[in-house]
Formats: C-alpha cells, structure tokens, sequence
DNA sequence: CGGTTCCTTGAGGATGATCAACGAGGGTGG
DNA sequence: CCACCCTCGTTGATCATCCTCAAGGAACCG
C-alpha cells in the first residue's frame, strides 16, 4: 500500500525506525501522544480492554498506513492502547517535527485532513451498525470491512478476534458464524471462514 | 460558541443563510455532500434509522458548530441523516468554494485538521462506553458529554432521545436512570433529570 | 378542556453472556 | 517418533438482562 507520508521524507525530519516483535506494546491507553507512527512493516492493533479482561478492538492499521494521530494533533492522550499484530517494523517522528512536516508541505497536511475525513466516515458508519444489536449484522459489517476483493476469500481473523472487535463473545461468534453459513453467508472449511 | 469560521468571511464566499423550522430535515443518507453547513442558531440532529422505527443518533451540533463535512471532504455520500433539533439558521456553502476558503486560508485549514481529530477522538471514547454494554454505565457518558459545568444541572433530553442516543430502549432508560436516581447518581425532580 | 407528547409500570419472552468441559491442530523438545 | 503443551474452536446448560407489548398516567399547550 501507498504510505501515508514517502519514507524518504519522514527520515530526512528526523523519523527513527523501529522494530516490535508480536504482541509488544506501543503505547497504552492514557500515554501521551507525543509521535507520529507510521508501519512500514506488518500490522497493528488498537484495542481498550476494560476491567477485567475483556478487550474492545478500535481497529487495525497495516502497511503503509499511520495511526494514533488525532490525540498527538490535539495534545490528548491515547484513547486506547496500541499493539504490534505481526512482528513490525514502524517509523517514529516526534510531533514537533511532523508539524513542521505540515506546515513545509501544505500537500500533505490536504491529505490527512482527507485522511481523518475518511476515519471518522467509516466510524459513523460502524458505530451504526453496531448499534443495530444483531450479531449476524455485526459480524457480516466485521467481514465486510475485511475484504478487499469482490471474491470469496479467507478471513484471517480468530473468532476471539472477531469477538473482540464487534463488541460479542466467542461462543456468541461461533454460533452466529454457524447460523451464516447455513444461511450461504459464509463457507466454512476446515474450521476456517470464507466470505 | 465561536463559529468554526467567521461569518462575514463565508458570506464573502458567498454562502447562503436558510432558516429551518424545528423538525425539517436538512438532508438524508445516502445524499451527495454538496455543501458545507454551519449553524448560526439553533440546533442539530445526525441520526439514523433502521428498518422499522428505530432510531440511532449519531450527534448533536449546536451554535458556532459545523457538521456533516467528512462525507464531504471525501466525495462520500452521507452516512446518517440530518435534522432541525430546534428552529435553526445556517450558512450552507457550496463544497467547491469552501475548497477555495481552506487554499487560500491555511489557519482555517489546520482548524479543520484539528476538527477532524477531535471528533475522531470523541468517537472512540465513546465507541468504548458503548461497547461496555451496561445500560447505566452508557448512560452516564451520555450525561457526561451533556455537560459543560462541575454543577448539577438540567438535562434537556427526553428519555427516548437519550435512548436513541445510547441504544437503549426508553423503558430501559427509564428503569435504569430510577437506579441511578438510589444510587443517588442523578436527582429526578418532576420528571426532570439532574446530573 | 381536549389533544399531544412524554413518562411509567408490569408481565413475559428472547437472546446473548456465562460457566464448564472437551476436541483438534501445530509446534517443541525429549 | 512420541508426549506434551498451548492456542483455538466447539458444545451444552443455565442465567441475567434487556426487549417487547400493552396499558395507563402526567404534564404541557393551544
């Protein structure tokens, strides 16, 4: 995927590179947002857990993509914590010097206006149908959101995660996922789902 | 409020005032986002509604408040639907000279940056208080985000609006802000609530 | 005073959460 | 190659919670 910000440039501003093994931390919840990341390698998930033990999903983040912007552009802290998916490799600017990045080049601060433009769309158009209560409707919404082609394919998710992002319970997914394939909705193969 | 953007500079780019009577609605999902909005008095809904009756409101805007400019911004099409909450005037204008007020005006284009991320950064918050699931605990971040003084105050919303807002249903409401009335979380006084 | 909108209460039912096992596959080290 | 462990998937039984439906009451406004 195209990045955000070309490589060259965020190194030549000072970006630092660096490497996270699978499941390491990022950032927590309540941390102050003082960089700008950008993966350059694998992928990443946002997640709140609440008091004890179950996880919200607030999403995931892959190639080429940032994350975590909206609180460093308004001096908040993260609303939620961040965890390497696969082992990754991310670039790290300071937010002192991603702002000069914007105020150098008006280009690219079109593109993130863009860019938050885009993020909070696809939030209105979750948040309504997780509202919708249905679990079939939030995990076919789940689903969606995962595909890039028009063909059947593999979904590379657990149910644990699928639970997790669409706010329900493994066994809840489980027997949903078997109520859709019955419905032709999805294939399952080999405990593995197709969509 | 201080508007988003000064009126007399939108008037110059020729920005239209309409007045809506309580109840209208200023357009509908599904529509192209052709113009910016923003509200000189009066107040507005963004909400959907599903197939039958139900209803999800995604937020209220008031005086000085913009809204619907993601959709926008992104040639999207809108994702909920808007209505007068109140007797409201607004300066619409049309998308391509707004484009032209951010060109030639980069302080309002990095007001707009900031917009975009606070707004995504209340959605996740709240996107969190959501999924916890208890009704008391949505509740109470719905109140939260009503108030703006340390003080006990008057909550303007009907029980079925708060219920629309948190995805509830107003019996639900009703019996759960009676809890939170022992447990002396809000004052009922005449039916009114106090938070 | 009549109508509308909003609030309230009760009973009953559906549904997803919870709890408790167990199964299946994959990887690792002996 | 086998035994073990760990993660992930699966199933059944039970429970709590919120929704649904139905009815009526209270407040407000012309």
């Amino acid at each position: 995927m195209k990045p955000q910000i070309d490589l060259e440039l965020l190194l030549s501003y000072g970006a630092n590179c660096k490497k996270y093994a699978k499941g390491e931390i990022l950032f927590y919840e309540g941390d102050e947002a003082l960089y700008y990341y950008q993966i350059v390698e694998g992928s990443v998930k946002m997640y709140n857990s609440n008091d004890e033990g179950k996880e919200y999903t607030q999403g995931y983040f892959s190639e080429g993509q940032s994350f975590g912007e909206p609180p460093m552009f308004i001096d908040e802290c993260y609303p939620a914590s961040a965890m390497a998916f696969q082992d990754t490799e991310i670039l790290k600017l300071h937010k002192d010097r991603f702002w000069k990045i914007l105020d150098e080049n008006p280009k690219i601060e079109r593109h993130f206006l863009k860019l938050m433009a885009r993020r909070i769309h696809n939030k209105a158009t979750t948040s309504k149908d997780i509202i919708n209560q249905k679990p079939e409707f939030r995990i076919q919404a789940f689903l969606d959101s995962c595909k890039k082609s028009r063909e059947k394919e593999l979904i590379e998710f657990t149910r644990q995660e699928i639970a997790n992002f669409t706010g329900l319970r493994v066994e809840t997914v489980i027997r949903t996922l078997l109520k859709m394939k019955q419905k032709k909705i999805v294939d399952i193969v080999n405990h593995k789902i197709f969509y």
